[in-house]
DNA sequence: TATTGTTATACTCTATAACTATA
DNA sequence: TATAGTTATAGAGTATAACAATA
């Protein structure tokens, strides 16, 4: 994504002789039309996903949490004691990927990996005590930030009929 | 994402001894509990949006063309004799990542560049006769197959609202 | 000097095969 | 043999720097 750069040069001075010239020649200029475009649910929904998922990041920097990470001790606070392909495979992300992702938790002291005693290939997650401190905090930054934030654009109501047409759609599309 | 895979075992005999032994030790077994996850709305707006992607993936199978090919056609069959700085920026494409993807439907002849007369460093993009013809039956495959198939799901005017409460976050978020 | 298209490059995500240790 | 965790690896998608041609 083109996050800055658009910075909508307002200062409307011509600029210099030649810029001023194309334009009288090429009247078809500035902002381009999005046609259909602006009615394929697939672009908007990216659209607004990296907005949310970006929006979510600058939220959470002074946690360094990502949503991916955020969404992987939310779950293992939820239920504790699954292993890692139980809680890897609910959120969709693939065990050999998951790997790297719990490494790093464990090295921050969020996540311990704990070998099951009635299954030694198993390693069983629970948060640290550390974990569990700092998904609290996430949890407020996220809804006094983060979804405050989306309902004061949306209102209350609206942004919970988002929230179930989206999950019909993950559920069922 | 673990597209398959979760194939439902509902066959519900005892499998083995040991696993059943297993099971009544341990009762916590099953699907996990989503929590909280279900109400975060970056969470399930990535899901729906891959599910979308997936399926539009598919409908387009015979075209094939990805959600972003398919959009830089509906944009330059729009907005004629733009150059790819334009085409890019606004779609939210990086112009070196624009390249190769140009370089693709320039090569199955879907699109065209085209030196500017005005300014020789840029190149004018127009669709060619074939890339004019598969976007005409990309167009129908999409409102016949993928769009219809939201419909069902939503009905026209839930598909309509969630459509711009989505445009409202990608643009005002 | 600034801009367009381009190359090279790197970093993240995602995906598959294969290894090990356990079962 | 099958499964859990892991490694290695490859492919997309995305990001930045820098170059040649042109303005």
């Amino acid at each position: 994504m083109t996050v800055s750069k658009t910075a909508e040069k307002s200062s409307e001075k011509p600029a210099d002789a030649a810029k001023a010239r194309k334009d009288a020649a090429e009247p078809q200029n500035e902002a381009l039309q999005l046609g259909e475009l602006s009615e394929q649910l697939g672009y908007v929904l990216k659209r607004a996903q990296l907005k949310v998922f970006e929006n979510f990041l600058r939220c959470m920097a002074s946690l360094q949490l990502t949503p991916a990470q955020f969404s992987v001790l939310l779950l293992v606070e939820k239920n504790p004691g699954r292993n890692q392909t139980e809680i890897a495979s609910t959120l969709g992300i693939l065990r050999p990927n998951f790997v790297a992702m719990l490494d790093n938790l464990e090295s921050r002291d969020l996540c311990t990996r704990i070998r099951s005693t009635n299954d030694r290939r198993s390693h069983i997650l629970v948060l640290t005590d550390k974990g569990k401190a700092v998904l609290a905090r996430a949890k407020k930054l996220v809804a006094t930030k983060h979804e405050a934030r989306l309902n004061d654009l949306l209102g209350q109501s609206n942004r919970e009929a988002l929230l179930g047409m989206l999950s019909k759609i993950a559920n069922e599309f």
